[in-house]
DNA sequence: CCTACCGATCGGTAGG
DNA sequence: CCTACCGATCGGTAGG
C-alpha cells in the first residue's frame, strides 16, 4: 500500500448495471439504429436481440454491455426519438409569433421528420396499438413538449382572434395522426393502388397530406384578416 | 369389410387443412374474439397460440382443428372485421344521395365501429406499422370497398359542385386515420392528461374527433349552397 | 376436440 | 487492474 487515497474509479457499470450510455460511440449508434428499424418492423414482442445484433454488426453481448436488456434498449430508442423531435419543434418554432404560421410549421416538421425516419413513428404506432404499456413517464414528458408547441399556437391564436376556438389536443391528433397513418400505411397504399381503377386519383404522398392539412384544416380554423 | 362402398365422408379437412370455417359455431366465435383481442394487445409476432386458447377457454389444438395455424387465424380475424365494416358502410349509405351527408355518415360509422370494437383497429395499426406483410389480396379488396364509399361521395360532390376538389384518398386518411389514432392512443392519452395542467382542455374522445372532422374538415370542403 | 410431445429458438449471462 | 468485446451455452418456452 502506498498510503495514497485514490479517487473512486470512473465506471459506467453499477452493480453490473449500466448507469450511463455513451451516445457518442459509433457502436451505440449502430445498435440504436438497428433496434429502431427492427422494432418498427416486428413490434417489441416480435423483435429478437439476435437480429438487432446481426443488423448492427455486433455481438449480442455488446448490446447488453453498452445499453442493457431488451426493455432498456426499447426505452432508449423511443426516448432518443421523442427528445430529438421535441428539440427540433421547440428550436425552429420558438421565435414564431404568428399562430397560423406556427401550426403550418408543426405540420411541415412532422412531415419532414416522418420522411427522414419512418422507423420511429412505426414503432410508436405499434406501442400505441399495444396499449402503451412500455411508455415511461420520461417519454410522456417528452411528448408533452411536442403537444405543448401546438397548444401554445392554438392558445395564442384564440387569444388574438386569429384562430377559431378548437381543442388543441383534437387538432394535434388530426394533424400528427393523419401524417402518422399516411407514413405507416405506405406499403398498404401500394397494394390498394394496384386494385383501383387507373383513372382514380393517385395515392397521397406525405407532402400531399401536409398540403391538405395546411390548406384545408388549418385554413378552416383561420379567421379572415 | 362390409363390401358396401360408402360415399366419402363430408369433412372440413383436406389433406389436414381446413377448407371451410363454421362461423356459426360458438367455439369458433370465442376463438376469433379471443384472437382479435390478443393480436391487438401483442401484435402478430408477440401473440402466443397458448394464450388465445386460454382466453377462449379451449385447448390449443382446438384452434388448429377449427381454423388453422397462426397465420390463417390472423387472416380470418382481419377478413371478418373488414368484411363486416365494408358491409355496414355500403348498406347504410347506399341510399344517401347527398355527398356531404354521405361523408358525415362515413365519419359517424367509423367512430361507432371503433367504439364498439377497438381490437380490430388496434390489430390493423400493428399490421400497417409492421409493413402490411400479412395482408392478403382479399383483404385489400375488402378495404377497396370501404375506400370506394368515400370516393363515390367525393366524386358525386365534385360533379355536382357541392364539394370543392379533393383527392378522396387524402380525405379518407384524414377522416379514418384521425379516428384510428384517437382509438389506439386512448391509454397514452390518459398518461398525457395526468401530466398536463388541470386548466388545459380535456383529451378528446372519439365523438369529439368525429365532431371536428364533420364540422371543420367536411364543412371546409363544402361549397356554399 | 385433448394429451403428449417435437425441433428451434427465445432473452440473457457465464468464463476468458 | 481496466475496457470492450467474443464463443458458447444457460433455463424456459415458442409454434405445431
Amino acid at each position: 500500500m502506498t498510503g495514497v487515497t485514490r479517487p473512486p474509479k470512473k465506471t459506467a457499470l453499477d452493480h453490473g448495471r449500466r448507469t450511463t450510455i455513451d451516445f457518442e460511440s459509433e457502436t451505440v449508434c449502430r445498435i440504436l439504429d438497428a433496434a429502431e428499424s427492427i422494432f418498427a418492423e416486428n413490434c417489441y414482442a416480435g423483435t429478437r436481440m439476435d437480429e438487432i445484433a446481426a443488423v448492427a454488426g455486433v455481438n449480442k453481448a455488446t448490446i447488453y454491455y453498452h445499453i442493457g436488456g431488451k426493455e432498456k434498449l426499447y426505452d432508449v430508442v423511443l426516448t432518443r426519438h421523442f427528445t430529438h423531435f421535441a428539440n427540433r419543434l421547440e428550436r425552429e418554432l420558438a421565435d414564431c409569433a404568428d399562430p397560423v404560421e406556427g401550426l403550418r410549421g408543426v405540420v411541415r416538421i412532422h412531415a419532414e421528420e416522418f420522411i427522414r425516419n419512418n422507423n420511429a413513428p412505426r414503432t410508436i404506432a405499434h406501442e400505441l396499438a399495444g396499449g402503451s404499456r412500455r411508455i415511461t413517464p420520461e417519454l410522456v414528458a417528452a411528448y408533452a413538449r411536442i403537444h405543448g408547441v401546438t397548444a401554445r399556437f392554438v392558445a395564442e391564436g384564440m387569444a388574438s382572434g386569429r384562430l377559431r376556438p378548437v381543442n388543441p389536443a383534437v387538432l394535434q391528433v388530426v394533424l400528427a395522426g393523419s401524417l402518422l397513418v399516411n407514413t405507416i400505411n405506405a406499403p398498404f397504399r401500394s397494394q390498394l393502388a394496384a386494385t383501383l381503377d387507373p383513372g382514380q386519383p393517385p395515392m397521397p404522398t406525405l407532402p400531399d397530406m401536409a398540403a391538405f392539412l395546411e390548406d384545408v384544416v388549418i385554413a378552416a380554423l383561420t379567421t379572415m384578416p
